[in-house]
DNA sequence: CTGTTAGCGCCTTCAA
DNA sequence: TTGAAGGCGCTAACAG
């Protein structure tokens, strides 16, 4: 491979083998002098062990393998970077699958068997080459129980829900809440709302914040804010308009995403409704168009960071052998800009 | 480590571990009969090939070693896309390393010794594990010649330049002199021109295309109309102000990447100068938010996945010993939208 | 403080 | 058509 092994090395020393083990791994005490003369020929010889060999001795790998859905998808990088950021503190390495997904079944995620065949072969590439815990990240939020099958080696999800396994997702229903609270501390009562599609589980989720929020705050219900997108700029384009029609219209618009925002404000624009002192709306994704829009947006930032630390300190756990895995759901934050309306003092 | 192996199914099957492997591999012809009988017991007990043994023999692992300098910096995604998308078709596995540079030492990219150290180690680890070559993505072009010494191993470079070694990049010369032909297509000559910094590369670069267009284009040269940006949208703000606060106004500016253009268009706004009828814009990079701007900017998109498809295709190559590398430099592709006005039929 | 040696799981030459 | 056996490079007893 890399030619030089520690033979060569052991040779090079006039020691034996096992003597340039241990100064390699420091598994016992070596004479300074030979250890030196070892290391300097270390040196010299430009050797790197040779991990498969250390790997199929010692039976570890420090290597967990990370299956990605779709790297190229807004959310992913940020949540590598967090397993990247927990990995490297427990000196461990990432063997990096991406599936290609959005460009392969594209929004096709429901028929599972569209892609089955893809999971089932990274995860028996993955356990082929020793990794010691698999992390599966999703491109959206969804239950993807069942869905790898690790012949009992620990996994953990992310970006996505399960029944049976270990998955670190944010607070979704938490995040609306705090996202209507602060347009409720902003002075505003009637607040709409364009949802995602409605089978999904951020959907659902963000709308029991609402709703929650609704109630708590005994803001006044009327079931025409409450509208129902599909996640594209087209929707909140469409639905604000309707929103914009009520002969009492909303002061506030709550949109599921920051694209479906994009649509309010052009819709707003087109309408001459000015933004923020007519309309107010908030975001969610911190997406990095939304620090460039005028108004810039207000939205909810998703935690991405974290919840990719979380799964790597989860797996980690699970790789232990420990099963307490009671961490705290991480939690969005608000990213407050310009783009609601202060409507009281 | 996964527990089962070769032996195991061998005894299982009345078989020696000789013909476990012939069949595994397809090395040799063995009985129908006892070829469905030894598939069977491997799939019984879901035994999977132990590849660090199997590289340890064959001296492949099949791996090569990607070496990111950030991950969550905008263009690095998608080339990491690129490269698993060539990589997957020859049956290659990506071990990916992430500096996290951008968290580490920011933009202080010029003194390399902040972070030669980083990347020697991720070097040696990648190394050791017995990658078959190595592709390193910076987190913005320049040169970075002499950084890794991979004793030997393949290396290519992209999103970089590299005296010695191999590296991909697009080219940035023909792709301003493109945005300045459309821009004259369109009927303009005065056009002013937003560069970054100065002692980038890719600066110098598009600057030349610029001048070039300049020149075989006839058009006015003024240099009032070249104005020194930070890529920052604060630089494209204040930039703009000066080019609008000239008796001669430009009729279009060619920002060089879309984080100015953000700039260029807030000024445009502040100073009632309606775009795109009074002031067209180009920006660069087609970020994602370009397409959410009001209106929607006009940019040269990066050829983010052709590269890493080339890196991978150009260093599998490098492995296979050839060096005849010459590959086309992949291209940008104008992406036309709302920005830029026609002024002529 | 140092050396000898038996494997880790697999591939592959040699022999049958 | 099948087995037996020697290593790949390294670790960790075991033995001085």
């Amino acid at each position: 491979m890399s030619g030089v092994g520690i033979k060569d090395i052991a040779a090079r020393a006039n020691v034996s083998i096992a003597t340039v083990s241990y100064v390699l791994n420091g598994t016992r005490n070596v004479k300074l002098n030979t250890r030196e003369r070892v290391l300097r020929v270390i040196q010299e010889m430009n050797y790197k062990p040779n991990n498969a060999a250390q790997s199929l001795k010692r039976k570890r790998t420090n290597t967990i393998g990370v299956i990605a859905e779709d790297v190229t998808v807004f959310n992913v990088p940020e949540i590598i970077d967090g397993i990247h950021d927990c990995a490297e503190r427990m000196d461990m390495h990432i063997l990096l699958t991406n599936l290609r997904l959005d460009k392969r079944v594209g929004r096709n995620l429901h028929q599972t068997e569209a892609y089955r065949q893809d999971v089932d072969n990274a995860v028996d590439e993955l356990l082929s080459k020793q990794v010691e815990g698999i992390i599966y990240i999703g491109v959206h939020p969804r239950d993807l129980t069942g869905l790898c099958d690790t012949l009992g080696k620990p996994i953990v999800y992310t970006y996505s829900y399960t029944q049976n396994d270990v998955s670190i997702q944010y607070n979704d229903e938490q995040a609306s809440y705090e996202a209507m609270s602060y347009l409720v501390q902003h002075g505003h009562s009637r607040i709409a709302i364009i949802s995602g599609t409605m089978n999904s589980t951020p959907s659902r989720l963000r709308f029991n914040g609402y709703y929650k929020a609704v109630t708590d705050f005994e803001l006044p219900f009327d079931p025409q804010y409450i509208k129902m997108g599909n996640w594209e700029a087209e929707s909140g384009y469409r639905l604000t308009q309707e929103l914009l029609a009520l002969r009492q219209r909303p002061t506030a618009i709550l949109a599921m995403n920051d694209v479906m925002a994009v649509g309010v404000l052009r819709a707003a624009t087109d309408l001459g409704v000015r933004m923020p002192e007519e309309l107010s709306v908030m975001g969610f994704d911190n997406r990095e168009f939304s620090d460039y829009l005028m108004p810039r947006i207000t939205t909810m930032s998703l935690p991405l960071h974290e919840m990719g630390f979380q799964a790597m300190e989860a797996l980690s756990r699970l790789m232990q052998g420990e099963t307490t895995e009671v961490s705290q759901m991480p939690l969005c934050r608000l990213i407050e800009r310009d783009s609601v309306m202060r409507l009281i003092e």
